[in-house]
DNA sequence: TGCTAATTGCTAATCATTCTCGTTTAGCAG
DNA sequence: CTGCTAAACGAGAATGATTAGCAATTAGCA
């Protein structure tokens, strides 16, 4: 037989916290949501049971440059992200014009695409 | 006035390593091609001057998802880049359809975006 | 209810990057 | 050409994110 994930506690909550959670949460952002649940969880933890849930898809990554990586749940439609340079925040955006052909050399094999849109969230562009 | 850069013997060297470069380098690839054309040069220093460059504008920076940063020279024409998964090289992608609207709402500032095309490169996508 | 391997909490270790500090040196004044 | 001073250097310690190691817990099946 193969694995057999434990469902701990500790692994529910998380799985929860990030069902609650209206944007990409860091891991970091994630085990203070969780805390308020479930206090003396440890950090290690996280970590384990968040590459436990990204392992299973349950979860997906997304990496902003020069940031710790955020997580969310998989199975959004596909999307892409959009990064705040003011307030660091992360926002989804929907979407994606699908017509995004780049020249890949044709040896390459293409397995996916990431976008990153940077600039001025509504709330920091006010502040100007 | 201002700030007056110095001109140092390290400083050259690395402007060219990236000079001479043909896809973007981490601090520590460029460390190790400084280090042929000058032994003794401290890590600090790569840091140190890879931010001084990149404040000046002669450098941009390149990120890749869970990957140390990488640089190349600024200036070049619009383009993105492709990432191996396999060996985790970095290589350039000309052109960029300019198509590409995304749906930012009206509020937000859009500075810029960025793209990574990821996948298998020539080379190991002939290994499988 | 009991057993055992998966999981946890805690701590030490790693990696990339930045900072500190005493020493060197670019570049201007004399 | 010689001196001076702040910028830059080298070496190593410090930081932040993440992973690994290990003894103590515990989920889940017999």
């Amino acid at each position: 037989m193969e694995k057999s994930p434990r469902n701990t506690k500790q692994r529910r909550t998380l799985a929860q916290v990030f069902a609650g959670a209206d944007q990409p949460l860091s891991v970091e952002e994630a085990w203070v949501r969780v805390r308020r649940l479930q206090p003396r969880v440890a950090l290690g933890t996280m970590y384990r049971n968040v590459r436990g849930l990204l392992e299973q898809g349950e979860l997906a990554v997304v990496h902003f440059p020069g940031q710790a990586a955020r997580y969310e749940l998989e199975g959004k439609a596909h999307h892409h992200h959009f990064e705040c340079r003011s307030c660091n925040q992360a926002f989804d955006l929907s979407g994606c014009t699908d017509k995004v052909r780049f020249k890949v050399p044709r040896s390459f094999k293409v397995h996916g695409h990431e976008i990153i849109v940077y600039g001025l969230c509504a709330k920091c562009a006010a502040k100007r």
